[in-house]
DNA sequence: GAAACTTCTTGAACTGGTTCAAGAAATGGA
DNA sequence: TCCATTTCTTGAACCAGTTCAAGAAGTTTC
């Protein structure tokens, strides 16, 4: 819990007032890997905060296979915009990587927190912002870089989160088949 | 100018006195076809609204192939968010598609509007999201999506926008080469 | 209206990554 | 500790799309 309250503090002040108010209407929930917070095709309801863990937002193509559009890790958000604001079926499913603690907020208890703290408007307009610029790049790098690029840029970027998700996950994020990580990895392309 | 005010309109409201405010602060600008209004490797200092015509987000390869992320037509904002936020060296170029009417937000005057309107903290929230929707859903297309089948998906979304941009511009949107692009269209694939 | 420039088309050779199948290695549960 | 399940590895055949070059078609400028 105090991970978040200390999160929104870098973007915004809160009094005492505010942060007991917060931490009245806020509860933290144990998630064992492998749960599914969203299911694609499911209206989603709720943005999730990560204290401890991971999530991740991925789908399942017609031929059956799955692909990860997003993980997110300690200290980021994650839902479906396009499901939550138009209330419409999701495009993703959200699942936890490994076992989390996260922060479930209803799209009432959204509203209900921006009525009362209205200027937690700009810690999720700083929040959304900064996701919106990471998926910006992350498209830059999908039409820049062969799967060889994209894989030795995530591990210099992230060598500790690597160990922590599964290869066939990784592989399915950078777009590339788990057979061919595995050779990646092997020094055999 | 009237066509912000509206599109604000439609996510909070205004008051008159608000809204003269605001008319007096924005100003809008005819830009030429071709024109840059953010360079890669500058920092980025504005958010751009369209009024009419069209801007994208482009950048270069190292192998000097140019590839558009992203296009902003009418009622859409787009900047360099990474740039902006961070004040570091844009990771991309915003230009203007054809002649088009924009208005030029700088981060200094969207700060004190916000400070001056706080309500539309909730407009470039609201914004935001549905930019960062809409390039989720991007990643997921080109994730799951041949090259012919994003080229027929895009034809059946947006039949007289594809009327407006370059076909190599639209290829490098599409992340295909333009001749390629040039087959499908030829029904030779 | 003509010349210069930009955009689009086409065929063929090429290639980066996929797919498939089989089995090894690692992990989890009883 | 053993068995079941999941994850990873490997080689070879295959393919979606790229690249190149040449030229056609369209647009812009003078």
């Amino acid at each position: 819990m105090k991970e978040l309250i200390s999160h929104m503090q870098k973007m915004v002040s809160l009094d005492l007032e505010e942060i007991n108010y917060l931490e009245g209407e806020l509860v933290s929930r144990d998630i064992k890997r492998k749960t599914c917070l969203v299911t694609e095709g499911q209206i989603c309801q709720s943005l999730y905060f990560v204290e401890k863990g991971c999530l991740r937002a991925f789908f399942i193509s017609e031929k059956g296979t799955e692909h990860t559009c997003q993980f997110a890790i300690e200290n980021w958000w994650i839902t479906d915009h396009m499901s939550l604001d138009n209330q419409r079926p999701s495009h993703f499913s959200i699942q936890a990587v490994e076992n989390s603690k996260v922060i479930t907020l209803t799209r009432e208890k959204q509203a209900q927190l921006l009525n009362r703290i209205p200027k937690l408007e700009r810690y999720f307009r700083l929040i959304v912002q900064r996701s919106f610029a990471a998926s910006q790049l992350r498209i830059k790098y999908l039409f820049s870089q062969s799967g060889v690029e994209r894989y030795q840029h995530f591990a210099e970027s992230f060598p500790e989160f690597l160990q922590r998700v599964p290869q066939y996950m990784l592989a399915s994020y950078l777009n590339i088949s788990a057979e061919f990580l595995s050779k990646i990895r092997a020094g055999k392309v």
